[in-house]
DNA sequence: TAGGCTGATGACAGTAACTGACATCAAGCA
DNA sequence: TGCTTGATGTCAGTTACTGTCATCAGCCTA
């Protein structure tokens, strides 16, 4: 057994999110946070940025998926199709934790300075899949516009899949959506 | 003349952005912005819910615009040129604004956490422009992507404007990109 | 096996963003 | 003339976040 518990990362991680259900993000103070997870505040702060960033480990982990569904997706590909086929295998992670999903976003959605981040994440995620497209081929302004026509189509996807239980599974509500759009654009 | 020097609110402005531009975001305090202002920085506090917002009193301005743009288009006008149009009036003020649009730019677009209001002002726009279109009888999904879609052009559009002196005029850039992101997207 | 190095943590002091409570005082109104 | 109002100042307090130095188990090396 080494000198310290294992995994403080994660413990911190989990500590965080209780915490801001239970009591909500602000009257939540990191101090509380390392308490609960056996560490003291400056420690959290060497694994965490700041006390948003807690909640946004797993941004990290869709970016690389979404990534990497598009520098192998096959050449000649349309850059929408590539897109939106990119988004729907990353949705599959979020189906896989949809508990998870729901709690987290429920939180997040009730606190502004959450929400920003979420969307500098989003922004992250945009200008990720953009810059793959364009070393796949394709060139600007054409790489931005396809990246974020998707992130809009994950943004109004995932609203309505977490607002929908049994309804249907993310990556069909994401290809859904993108054909919606596809109608909206074109008329 | 009034007990104290009256545009409290807009000299703050100018003082803000007049430091965040000479010596930077972060090493700009609160208290400084006020003295330069000939105020307090509670009364900083006062007028702008924190250090960020005081660059981003212009974004209501802006939705008030779009909003009123959606609102006077003629019904039965397909929701995507809606937003389109909509959005292209609301670039006439940047467009008329450009020096000041321009610096600002290069400050926000410096900082992480300007990035970050930005974008929620983005969002609160995409909001607002989406109820307005269902006020008009675009029903959801439909308007929230029309909305999103509206967002994502000029989000594209503003960038090659903003870096493109001597370029075409903002509103045209935007009915440019609106055009490549119909053909994107039916690709 | 002794001794030094490393990396994660704790301890502690400090800065600055933001908030609440109360005081001040010119202007307008009764 | 006196009351109210609204924008401001003053001051004390909380908490997010940072810099710096100390600690110490495990590992490596001689």
């Amino acid at each position: 057994m080494g000198r310290w518990e294992p995994n403080a990362r994660t413990r911190l991680e989990q500590a965080a999110l209780e915490l801001y259900v239970e009591r909500g993000y602000e009257q939540t103070t990191v101090a509380e946070i390392a308490k609960v997870a056996g560490l003291t505040e400056r420690t959290f702060f060497r694994h965490f940025a700041d006390k948003r960033e807690v909640l946004f480990s797993g941004s990290h982990v869709l970016q690389d998926l979404l990534v990497g569904a598009i520098s192998a997706s096959p050449a000649g590909t349309p850059p929408i199709e590539v897109i939106v086929d990119a988004f729907a295998a990353a949705g599959e992670l979020l189906e896989e934790r949809r508990a998870f999903a729901e709690r987290r976003q429920q939180v997040v959605s009730a606190h502004a300075e959450l929400r920003e981040r979420e969307l500098l994440k989003m922004a992250a995620l945009s200008s990720a899949a953009a810059e793959a497209l364009r070393d796949a081929g394709t060139p600007e302004p054409h790489a931005s516009l396809a990246a974020e026509a998707g992130v809009a189509v994950f943004r109004v996807a995932f609203e309505r899949w977490i607002g929908n239980q049994d309804g249907p599974r993310l990556p069909d509500v994401i290809r859904e959506t993108a054909q919606l759009l596809q109608a909206v654009v074109a008329a």
